[in-house]
DNA sequence: TTGAAAGCGCTAACAG
DNA sequence: CTGTTAGCGCTTTCAA
């Protein structure tokens, strides 16, 4: 069974509020003679008593959790993020709670965010870009304590990934090379037949520079590299067709099922990636890809986050980060 | 702020232990009048109530929630399973947390177990496979309350993937395509100079079967794709300096390193996986790999789970699962 | 330097 | 049908 504090302090000699002044409060160590302090410490230590933090947070009202609702974990880029998330704030003596969310099935998805609403956390992360995938509603309650991250219209902080930008990049970069056609490849939104954003966005600012844009679809989620690498073989039989002579990838994941699945005769057409996912990175032939820094999205997230954390009141000023992309050619 | 149950009792005009009754007890919905039934569930709804987990689970000492002290999420393999697993659980009404532990930082693996340690958990599932990642000492309190997945020695709950079989799969399989010298091809372990066991249990069946393993190290972690790449080129140089004839990964992570650095003249030197994650399943042209079924791992490790949570002393038993390795050629 | 006591929000047994 | 009550384990203020 759980040892209580309680335990610890009968098993010491002390009043248990000794025992909890001495254990879990930073300013304890100073206020007791040496004798209690190390009698009590090692009380501690034989019994193996472990704060109970469901009552330690019911009685603060503060958890030194941040909530990550992420993308599919599946899909490296998360992965990546996750981690390096995770990591950061450990330092700064937080916890990262990961509330994965596949984009797969609405009802599991509303568990996933339940899970972090529901819970107390001081702060959550939530990563947007399409509109369908969460539902602001669900989050609402949590005025003033939510970051958003990737793309958003509302809310008082917000990290925002230029997309926009990294897609003008490869248009710019690509019209150098003498392109005039190119595809586009993607999943389909998980709301069909809404295409996704990053696909509009990259129609519109193609026909912008004079490239002809066809997007091409796989049925599959952002995440799903196997998929993304069935539907490559149509995707290749459609660049030939249309005598396409780049195409952009939705996002790493879908470029691997593209060159996964290109055929030989279609090597020298080049396949841009999305992310800049470590895989992606060491492929060989090296390939043109736009990277956001992982690093950059955490440092900006962390320090929303904290804020929000910290804050007891909504702020009215707004907290907007813009994270730029970089072209690796 | 957050809406508490009297406030939503204050408001209908009820007790608040009423309000408790209905909203958060299955029971209670029919033990109360229809009128006071709906006048409080509208009110709460209202006001945005939301149960304050904390409080639950101090009180009832149930958290319905699953531990999953997972290896690093970056590794394909992990974020399948975490996301495979929560699915599973959270069919069966309960939820996963997750710890995935870099084996990069000791100190930050620590601190992630703990995580789940201190937390309360109704049990936990804890990763292991080389010696050194986790210590059992943090994990001792958790007596009867641990599900070990991979490869451990003590413990009442066990899901063992036998590793040994699949790397015996692999060893036949070569002798009878007639290779005689192979090589093993994975990260250092952690605590160097041990190396991994796959590798020890790699060189002692591989020479088993007359073949003559040479093992070549990468230095970065197990879910390093970077590393792997670009320790690569090396792995190539001793393949053909001692002239080997295949290369078998320690895992998915390290066989696409050598797939990604494989130079043009060692095309014909097969790579043999270790996991069977998706990218490499859909990997072009298709190559071998030893495969262990997601489905079947999360079944065992849920059924013990639960098990482990829904009783309260620890078996006598011992529970004892195999995952038993698919070589796909 | 240490102890006493209130109470965080909730559950569950019991009383009315 | 509905209200009362005792506490889960802890923090924190105040008193001794």
């Amino acid at each position: 069974m759980k040892v209580t504090l309680k335990q610890v302090a009968q098993a010491a000699g002390v009043h248990y509020s000794t025992v909890a002044s001495i254990l879990n409060n930073a300013r304890g160590n100073s206020r007791f003679s040496e004798q209690t302090l190390h009698r009590v410490k090692s009380v501690a230590q034989q019994l193996g008593y472990v704060a109970n933090l469901d009552a330690q947070r019911l009685k603060t009202n503060r958890t030194m959790t941040i909530g990550f609702a992420a993308g599919d974990i599946r899909n490296p880029f998360f992965a990546e993020l996750s981690i390096a998330l995770e990591a950061k704030l450990l330092t700064l003596g937080y916890e990262l709670l990961l509330a994965s969310h596949a984009q797969s099935n609405p009802v599991e998805d509303a568990q996933r965010i339940q899970k972090l609403v529901g819970r107390s956390v001081d702060a959550m992360i939530v990563w947007t870009e399409e509109q369908d995938t969460i539902t602001p509603q669900q989050i609402q309650q949590q005025r003033g304590k939510v970051v958003w991250l990737g793309w958003c219209e509302g809310g008082c902080y917000q990290v925002h990934l230029d997309v926009q930008a990294g897609l003008k990049q490869v248009a710019q970069h690509l019209v150098s090379e003498g392109h005039q056609s190119v595809g586009f490849y993607g999943p389909q939104s998980f709301a069909h037949p809404t295409p996704t954003r990053r696909q509009v966005l990259f129609e519109m600012i193609a026909k912008h520079h004079q490239l002809h844009p066809i997007s091409l679809l796989h049925t599959g989620q952002s995440w799903d590299i196997q998929t993304a690498t069935r539907c490559g073989k149509q995707a290749w039989q459609a660049v030939k067709q249309n005598g396409l002579t780049a195409v952009v990838a939705y996002n790493d994941v879908a470029a691997m099922g593209l060159l996964l699945s290109r055929p030989a005769k279609s090597k020298s057409i080049p396949v841009i990636g999305f992310d800049g996912t470590p895989l992606l990175k060491s492929w060989q032939p090296a390939i043109t890809y736009v990277s956001f820094s992982i690093d950059q999205m955490v440092d900006a997230v962390t320090e929303l986050a904290l804020h929000a954390a910290q804050n007891k009141r909504p702020p009215r000023k707004q907290y907007l980060h813009q994270i730029e992309p970089l072209l690796v050619v």
